[in-house]
DNA sequence: CATCGAGTTGCAAGCGCTTGCGTTAATTCT
DNA sequence: AGAATTAACGCAAGCGCTTGCAACTCGATG
């Protein structure tokens, strides 16, 4: 029973009522960011027994039906939910159909999840322009559509984070430096055109996204500006492809939020306590920041070249 | 029995002996190209009823283990095959299980698939970059290593290309101009570096997907020369970010790919005569190429601005 | 040596559905 | 309207496994 497992499954799942099968649900799949996450968490899962059922909610419709139709009663154990903010309603259709669930990069009373410390990396991110003597630093976050579900709560602690900076800082919190649209690479591009069509613009811009900050990118080299030297760009996630372009970013480990996001899973499926843990997160710099051009001709006051905050991975009671 | 769909899938599984489940295998997850098609295929089969389990297999490890144990029978009813190049005894094991196949992006006899006309793509490329007056053109290929089964068939199809383009122009197939390394930005770097590191450089690089590409940019740009002055470089896939990096790239559509497969497994799975299709290429020009230097005050001889081949989408009695 | 307890083994019930068959109701033709 | 054909319906068997219980074996103890 234990090495060759050539029973029928089908049959097994009829007499227990397990089915050793979770299913893993994200709002895209042809990001980097989402293969990434639910690689690793597959792996984990799968070395633990359990088949991994996919699916893509990137539809509204999608969305309802999936939490409408009680089909995965008998298809699935358990919900591994990325980058959605679950209702409660939706909440309660999964339980109500035996489904232990556990969320990454978002929060649910009573469930178990990771994420990442997004309040403290965008004040960091705000920080380190800020020390470099930026005064204008824009903000480009994610436009909640009610056409998609992505973005949810991350970017908006982002944007926490990012006023808790400018606070204590006491700069101001000006309305006309935030931008919203979606969460692409062309978001990003009509975030910035709009940052360089509107009155007096910034110096800075802390991206919530990567592939909208490659966008952001993009328009700035169209429009002649130099790069740090007229504009800083800092973006979030140390997407793969980051490097390349030299993109200044806050790095989370994604592959260990798979891990973590598929371990806490697998604790809620055998009854055990929910655990909230919390993902650091670090700078890396690279060639899209510099202090402002007009202060070039003096060295900013700090210059660190990686921060990492003081918040350690662990289980925190948050929410 | 219709609409509510309230039935125990055990207990109809073990009744029926179909799972009304299919498995999607990948080599790797976190890569734009794999989540854009498997996101296509998996929203077709899920129209069609199917439920879909996902595959992981980046180790050779996985990758026996996966065929060795027979775990399939009773869980899927068929298997969709992502740029893998299944082995006589691999398929043999599928068959073993009652599995359906189909393949995306590579061939067996007797089975479905759709993959791009690779031959003709890569000398549609190779072509183009003769055409702007290059004289020395690089090939940049996938490094077959065991420990990975990326790569596979398409890239060896498009250096048949490359060499037909050659052979056409009567310019010699130089082996130092062919260099393969890893499928990745990294991997792309070090070929980069590795052609430019050796006695005579190219003017010209068809790199055989878009990400190498991007690393091959990189060091170009490291290096100090400017592109597509000193050096045109034309890659693979039309990625979500060739875009923003202006790469000049041979587009093929992912999508459609996917939906193909899709199709072709649920033919497979009905019982129908297996079609092997072919996906058109489009080269999309962008700003990595343009004449070599030595040629910038006359203008290139051909210079349309798309070419699409004269192969359509259809069946094709290929293989 | 007999008895009791612990450990082992085998058996049958049942998980919830599908499917074919026998039965009954509905429908059509003469 | 009666018989024959067809459609609808309900029933029981069985898919292959798990699991609790009964029967049994073995070892240890009084």
């Amino acid at each position: 029973m234990e090495l060759g497992y050539f029973v029928s499954p089908a049959a097994s799942r009829l007499a227990t009522g397990k089915t050793k099968t979770v299913g893993i649900v994200v709002p895209v799949l042809a990001k980097w960011f989402f293969g990434k996450v639910i690689g690793e968490a597959a792996q984990a899962l799968r070395q633990a027994g359990f088949d991994v059922l996919l699916f893509e909610l990137s539809t509204p419709g999608q969305r309802s039906r999936f939490f409408a139709s009680k089909h995965l009663s008998g298809r699935t154990d358990g919900i591994l939910m990325i980058a959605l903010q679950p209702s409660a309603t939706e909440l309660e259709a999964l339980a109500g159909q035996g489904q232990a669930v556990a969320l990454i990069g978002a929060f649910a009373p009573g469930l178990g999840s990771v994420s990442v410390d997004d309040v403290s990396a965008g004040r960091d991110a705000v920080r380190y322009l800020l020390n470099l003597g930026h005064e204008r630093i824009a903000f480009i976050g994610i436009l909640e559509k009610e056409s998609t579900n992505l973005g949810g709560i991350p970017p908006k602690r982002r944007l926490a984070g990012y006023r808790e900076a400018l606070a204590e800082a006491g700069m101001p919190d000006r309305p006309t430096l935030k931008v919203f649209e979606e969460n692409s690479v062309a978001g990003g591009a009509s975030a910035m055109t709009r940052l360089l069509a509107a009155g007096r613009a910034p110096t800075a811009a802390f991206v919530v996204s990567d592939e909208m900050a490659f966008g952001a990118l993009m328009v700035l080299r169209q429009a002649g500006l130099d790069i740090p030297g007229d504009f800083s760009v800092l973006g979030f996630d140390n997407h793969e492809l980051a490097e390349v372009v030299g993109l200044t970013t806050m790095d989370h480990d994604v592959a260990q939020q798979g891990r973590e996001g598929a371990a806490i899973l697998l604790e809620a499926m055998g009854g055990s306590v929910p655990a909230i843990r919390t993902i650091p997160t670090r700078l890396v710099i690279r060639e899209t920041t510099a202090p402002p051009h007009y202060l070039r001709h003096r060295p900013p006051e700090t210059m660190e070249t990686e921060i990492t905050p003081d918040t350690p991975a662990g289980r925190e009671g948050t929410q």
